[in-house]
DNA sequence: AATGAATGAGGATTCATTCAT
DNA sequence: GATGAATGAATCCTCATTCAT
């Protein structure tokens, strides 16, 4: 492995740690060092592939923005967009644990984000949740179903509304029982009915 | 007016300007004299009255019970547990200003407490949480419906969801939408029906 | 009871209460407000009765003074000054669980004013040891002692170190070895002898 | 010098200026910009080198002990246990100008760290003081004295009281005469005797 | 590129002392 | 005289960022 190699691997474990360490313990109580440790990168290098701590919260989010592409990637697999849907709850449910102990990795930076004055970081953390508000709404829209818009906002709103509650609560069971109930919606939505 | 009311005001006007601060910027970029200053009260004086920032934050968090045991109050003298629901909705959508720029107070504290070691304000942000379930829940209830936990669930998690997505997006009329929805939800539901 | 002796009663407390706390916390670690408590008087009040803090240390040396001179006064009752000088020992092993906890009053006071750059209260300190002397001084005297005031300063010298050492050592059998040996020393000593 | 070599030298440098100032002021009227200011390091520095004030004072704990190895350790080169016990009495008598200003590091040090609720570096200056014990009554035994720990504990009591009253009197003279009468007390022991 | 060390601007908290009634 | 409340200076500590090698 080269010098060029090394370096983007290092700069990989950056990211990776940023992304872990920032969704565990936010981006306000999260000191660089805190980061360059579980990179096991020396504090003094960190600033040679991110010059701010800004700088490592966006390649967090970046991180996580590649994992709902990865996901939503995997789902576009499935042939019909209720299915499609379905997995994406199946997902959710599954990080269930996580979710009660730190809430939406996207969703809890967004709300640290926005009480910045500086709205920079904050845009890209909405984008992110647009992105999965575009793909939800892409899959229902193929379902033929009308005012795909109103329904995607209505799963992803519910999707960061029961982490909220599991992580508050420390309950994970909460996205038990509301997924449940997105798979039944999802079920009893006709194709192109009202 | 002498001293001891004078002096209670004062406890009572650091407590507001607590709750409205840390709803606005978030516990950790608020500091101490943020809150002073706001409440137009010396640094040094507030530890006359909090000696900790965690117990300005807890104060902040009681005011925030507070006011919405005073909107359910207000709700529980309509007749219909429904139009208290209704009026419920109405109120979240009527803040939806504010929770374009700042999310709704207790769901961002939640949130932000979460992320600490120590889990004691944790706790207290869920109990202000689990508060607003119990009275939906006992809605429900006497509307004869089955399940009226899951439903009260339901509800508040699309509040909490839906004043994220308004927040992160920076879109006040995602709750005019996804109100609007609750509320024909709202209608839909035959009293004891499944 | 009158104004007049409520009020020296209450200058009284807070004097004892100076002592006692002063002694266990050291000065530096004692606030006024710890004196206050222990004495059952409201902050604001205290400095109805002393101006400033370094009063209420001159008070508590002057309460510790005092107790000295009640002991040494009890102790002339006895006619032959050997046993006065052995009833003055006898007194210090018996205060051995205090000293192991907090040293003897007025030489940690006396350790701890010295590290002050105003010296005026270091005096004070200095001269209730110098009293201790002094009476010591004059039990070897009476006794046709040669060098008396070497004499005492050896044996208040060994009551400072011991205290120092089972303070130190949290070790109040410390003050049994040495206590033993000092009445053994005295009792060795002829009258007028080299 | 290199880095390393300079950055060590400063940690000495601290460690070093700690040992002094909080001998002559003490701990609680030392701040840590007395320290930085002394040793010629930004405060902020200092926090790289010591995590907290509490490390700084273990240091200069360290350091104290550091120089009585040292002056055990030359001591040990004497042939006659008697003349190491007689070298170790007039180190202590030429040090007596600094005890009269600021008593005995160790001493002093344990009567204030005595005086926390937290007892861990309590227990360290304890330490300290029972490494002279040890060392003081090796020399005793090597001589063939019965009850060499007594007699140790008698000579490091001595030599603490006399450093007290020398400091509370601000008169060095009388380790002068303390001194004089230990040497002659160590010249009248017979070996083995009783 | 790499890295240990340096820097300084805050921020929470404490407390002796003073003030107003 | 009595008292709750007020004040502000001081202190420890944190951490993003920069620097020198």
């Amino acid at each position: 492995m080269d010098r060029r190699a090394r370096a983007s691997q290092k700069r990989q474990r950056l990211t990776a740690a940023a992304a872990r360490v920032l969704h565990e313990q936010g981006i306000e109580r999260t000191t660089l060092a805190d980061i360059a440790r579980e990179a096991d990168v020396p504090v003094g290098n960190v600033y040679y592939y991110f010059k701010t701590k800004d700088e490592l919260v966006q390649a967090a989010l970046a991180e996580h923005r590649a994992h709902l592409d990865e996901l939503t990637r995997a789902l576009d697999r499935l042939p019909d967009p209720r299915d499609r849907l379905k997995g994406l709850i199946e997902a959710w449910v599954a990080q269930r644990e996580t979710a009660a102990r730190h809430g939406c990795p996207t969703g809890t930076l967004a709300v640290e984000l926005d009480k910045r004055a500086d709205g920079t970081l904050d845009a890209e953390a909405g984008a992110v949740i647009r992105r999965l508000l575009d793909w939800t709404a892409a899959q229902f829209r193929e379902l033929g179903r009308p005012a795909p818009e109103d329904l995607a906002l209505t799963l992803v709103s519910a999707y960061q509304g029961m982490s909220l509650l599991t992580n508050a609560l420390r309950d994970p069971d909460i996205m038990n029982r509301e997924g449940t109930r997105l798979l039944r919606w999802l079920d009893s939505l006709e194709p192109g009915g009202g």
